[in-house]
RNA sequence: GUCCCCAUAGUUCAAUGGAUAGAACGAGAGCCUUCUAAGUUCUAGAUGUAGGUUCGAUUCCUACUGGGGACACCA
């Protein structure tokens, strides 16, 4: 945003060193105090032989003299100085204020990026529930498309649902034998989640079951009737729970990839691996051998000839290349998973691909209860739906308690943002190698560093640009703002905030971490709050002060809003 | 045994190798006749251990300790 005045710096350096220094050198300090753009001189110092102390001191006069030279012209830098080995440069507010107030942040460019990029992410499993395992995946991928479509890339957003295995099997089993013929009539995939939870106690408890499930397991490859209609129905009921949250979540896909696609091709694929000498069989199975590159040996093919996730994986990986093209392919799933995703991009570049090494294996940690980790087979699990719901009845009743007059159906439109803020900004709000310990005092809590809070926040602003506007009509586009009035801590301190919304956006985008949007969200939330207990923006007796400020808290507004939206959040006009 | 992730306040989390390690929750004390108290102000409170690199390390490297996960027919 100070490329500018960052590169006048630079050529005074220039000038007075002969060395030419970087942008990124040029750094906000710590504190106000130290100015708005500071050098650390130790690498100067090193290159001038002199102390960083001497090189910041020379640095200043040098400065500061060819400062005096251009006054009479409007000069942004008003003074520099040295604290130690830091040279601090002091720019004129007002030009600051309007540089950065100014300027729309929907409209700022990032750096230019250009290609497409397929994203894998959400994939729970038909049969199961949707647990907030699945929850903080999916809130992650949104986030991360919409960051990178910020960027300009163009996205492709794919889902993999996993129809076939043994937990479906399972499901199939415990259905026909004790649930034929009865279903609930809404939330049917959870309820499937739970009767995969007893077949799995029930197996636990007589291991012969088993047999009965193998059986199953083989009518549903050789495609009998009966249980392929049930297993129709299993995938149906569940892919419309997964709908139903998508939907809520702001979840979109271009293209569901079902593993049941994928097996035929992935045998075939193994049958080229073992022509071409990658694979290689061993006790009946086909395995590749990935120990020259520090990787352990994968089985691709099991022994009785039927598939494994990694052949579909390959298979799929085909496919997408051949259909789409993409640039690069992220693969958002859980950490765990790590050493699936070497090998399996490591057998892709043995087959021959080049985009082999533009697949990207975007790992994040799981979210465990305090108790341990969630399992949906000890049914010990937090679904999604559970989770909404208990949201939903808290920010109803927090709702209607402040609202008496609103009507219902403002209420309920209301809590449904409110619980989705809550629910998505906890799991974003966390880095993606942090394990979240999930608390439901915390996920369903409306203070302190929550999506509500943003919200909150937001809202706030919107009442005073209501109020001004009812107050104030007659001067609604004010074309001359008097930015030298915005001079207090409390304003520096949000403008400064505001100048990072881009840099924070880069460094999200870069380093494929939504959290780092979140956290600087509350931080600007937090100092546009101490402004607010602070300073009125709506004062009768300035009038010129209240239009500058009324442009400060619009475009922090801006900010929030587009921080929120980006996030996967949609913000609130009241609440 | 090998590999991956993590270790900061009582708890949950921040901090592109730089100036005084920031928040939130919880605890204690304040602030609503004043633009929304889902807010805000004040108080108490932290870098696992031992080395190394560096002018400078919470950050990078090594070892150790502790926690989580993965490692041939699960996904």
């Amino acid at each position: 945003m100070l490329d500018e005045i960052k590169k006048q710096i630079i050529e005074f350096i220039r000038k007075a060193t002969e060395v030419e220094i970087s942008t990124d050198e040029l750094v906000i300090p710590p504190d106000d105090k130290f100015g708005n753009l500071s050098l650390a001189c130790f690498g100067l110092a090193k290159i001038l032989k002199q102390s960083p102390v001497e090189v910041a001191q020379k640095l200043v006069e040098a400065i500061s003299h060819e400062l005096s030279a251009t006054r009479d012209k409007r000069q942004v830098i008003s003074r520099a100085n040295a604290v130690g080995p830091y040279l601090n440069f002091f720019l004129d507010q007002s030009f600051l204020n309007k540089k950065i107030l100014e300027q729309d942040i929907e409209k700022t460019k990032l750096p230019k990026t250009k290609g497409k990029i397929m994203v894998e992410y959400s994939g729970p499993n038909p049969g199961k529930g949707f647990h907030i395992g699945h929850l903080r995946n999916t809130v992650l991928g949104i986030a991360l498309i919409n960051l990178l479509r910020r960027s300009g890339y163009k996205i492709i957003p794919v889902n993999y649902l996993n129809d076939t295995g043994t937990h479906i099997a399972k499901v199939i089993w415990i259905y026909q034998k004790y649930y034929a013929g009865k279903e609930p009539k809404a939330n049917r995939g959870e309820w499937l989640g739970w009767l995969y939870a007893e077949a799995e106690e029930k197996l636990q408890a007589n291991p012969e079951i088993k047999d009965e499930i193998s059986l199953i397991h083989k009518k549903l490859e050789a495609k009998e009737k009966l249980i392929i209609s049930i297993w129709k129905k299993i995938n149906q009921w569940s892919l419309a729970d997964f709908n139903k949250i998508y939907k809520q979540l702001g979840a979109k896909f271009k293209k569901i990839y079902w593993d049941r696609d994928y097996i035929n091709q992935g045998k075939k694929i193994v049958d080229e691996l073992l022509e071409k000498g990658i694979a290689m069989k061993s006790d009946g199975a086909v395995v590749v051998d990935l120990e020259k590159y520090n990787l352990p040996t994968l089985v691709v093919l099991k022994s009785d000839g039927t598939a494994l996730y990694i052949t579909k994986d390959i298979a799929m990986a085909k496919e997408r290349f051949k259909e789409y093209n993409p640039d690069k392919m992220i693969y958002v799933v859980g950490n765990e998973q790590s050493l699936h995703f070497r090998q399996l991009f490591k057998i892709l570049d043995l087959y021959g691909f080049n985009q082999a090494k533009n697949c990207y294996h975007l790992s994040y940690e799981l979210v465990r209860l305090k108790e341990g980790k969630m399992s949906s087979r000890a049914g010990k699990v937090i679904l999604y739906e559970d989770l909404f719901e208990q949201a939903l009845a808290k920010s109803l009743a927090e709702t209607e308690k402040r609202h008496l007059d609103w009507p219902k159906k403002k209420i309920a439109l209301t809590a449904e943002k409110i619980s989705l803020a809550a629910l998505k900004f906890d799991m974003l709000k966390h880095d993606t190698n942090q394990i979240i310990t999930f608390d439901f005092d915390e996920a369903l809590s409306f203070e302190g560093d929550t999506g509500p809070y943003l919200l909150y926040t937001y809202a706030r602003i919107q009442s005073i640009k209501r109020k001004l506007q009812t107050t104030k009509p007659q001067n609604k586009s004010k074309q001359n703002i008097d930015y030298s009035l915005l001079n207090s801590l409390e304003e520096k301190k949000l403008i400064k905030e505001i100048s990072r919304f881009n840099d924070v956006l880069i460094s999200a985008i870069e380093n494929y971490k939504p959290s780092l949007v979140a956290v600087y969200l509350l931080n600007l939330a937090q100092e546009l709050n101490t402004f607010y207990h602070k300073h009125k923006v709506i004062d009768g007796n300035n009038t010129e002060l209240t239009w500058a400020r009324l442009k400060l808290i619009d475009r922090v507004g801006q900010a929030l809003q587009n921080g929120l939206n980006l996030l996967g959040i949609k913000e609130l006009e009241q609440m």
